[in-house]
DNA sequence: AGTGTGACACTGG
DNA sequence: TCCAGTGCCACAC
C-alpha cells in the first residue's frame, strides 16, 4: 500500500474522528474535505477498514440523505441507531431526524486550504 | 497489469 | 418532483 494512499485513508479518519457528539455528516462532505468530492465511496470504504484499526465513530458518517447505509456493517444489528440515539440523534428507520440541524460540515468546522 | 466492486453523488429524462 | 443511469477514485482479487 502506497504511503499516498494510507495518507487518505487517514485523513478519513482524522476528519471522522473530528466529528462532535451527536453531529452527524456525509460521505460526501468528507470526500470533498479531502479533495475527492467524488470517492465519497471511497470514505466509506475506508470507514470499513477503521473497524479493524482505530476507534472512528463511524456510525455518526451517513449519506448525505442521513441515510444509514453501513448500519449492516455494525454487526448486522441496529447497533449504528442505538448509537446514534444514545448521542440524541433521533433515527427513525434508518433515516436520521433533523440532519439539517445535526449534520457537521468540516469545511464549518475545519480550516480547509 | 487489468478487471470488478463499493457504507455515494450528480445529471438527465 | 421522482426514478434511472452514469461517473468517480481507490482497494481487492
Amino acid at each position: 500500500m502506497k504511503p499516498e494512499n494510507q495518507n487518505f485513508f487517514q485523513k478519513v479518519y482524522v476528519v471522522a474522528k473530528q466529528i462532535p457528539f451527536g453531529r452527524v455528516t456525509s460521505y460526501g462532505a468528507i470526500a470533498k474535505y479531502l479533495g475527492a468530492a467524488r470517492s465519497a465511496r471511497m470514505v466509506g470504504w475506508a470507514m470499513n477498514a477503521s473497524h479493524n484499526m482505530e476507534e472512528i465513530p463511524a456510525h455518526r458518517v451517513v449519506n448525505k440523505a442521513g441515510l444509514l447505509t453501513g448500519k449492516h456493517h455494525f454487526g448486522g444489528t441496529n447497533l449504528m441507531q442505538q448509537l446514534l440515539e444514545n448521542e440524541g440523534v433521533k433515527v427513525i428507520d434508518n433515516q436520521i431526524q433533523d440532519l439539517e440541524k445535526l449534520f457537521w460540515d468540516p469545511f464549518l468546522e475545519l480550516d480547509h486550504e
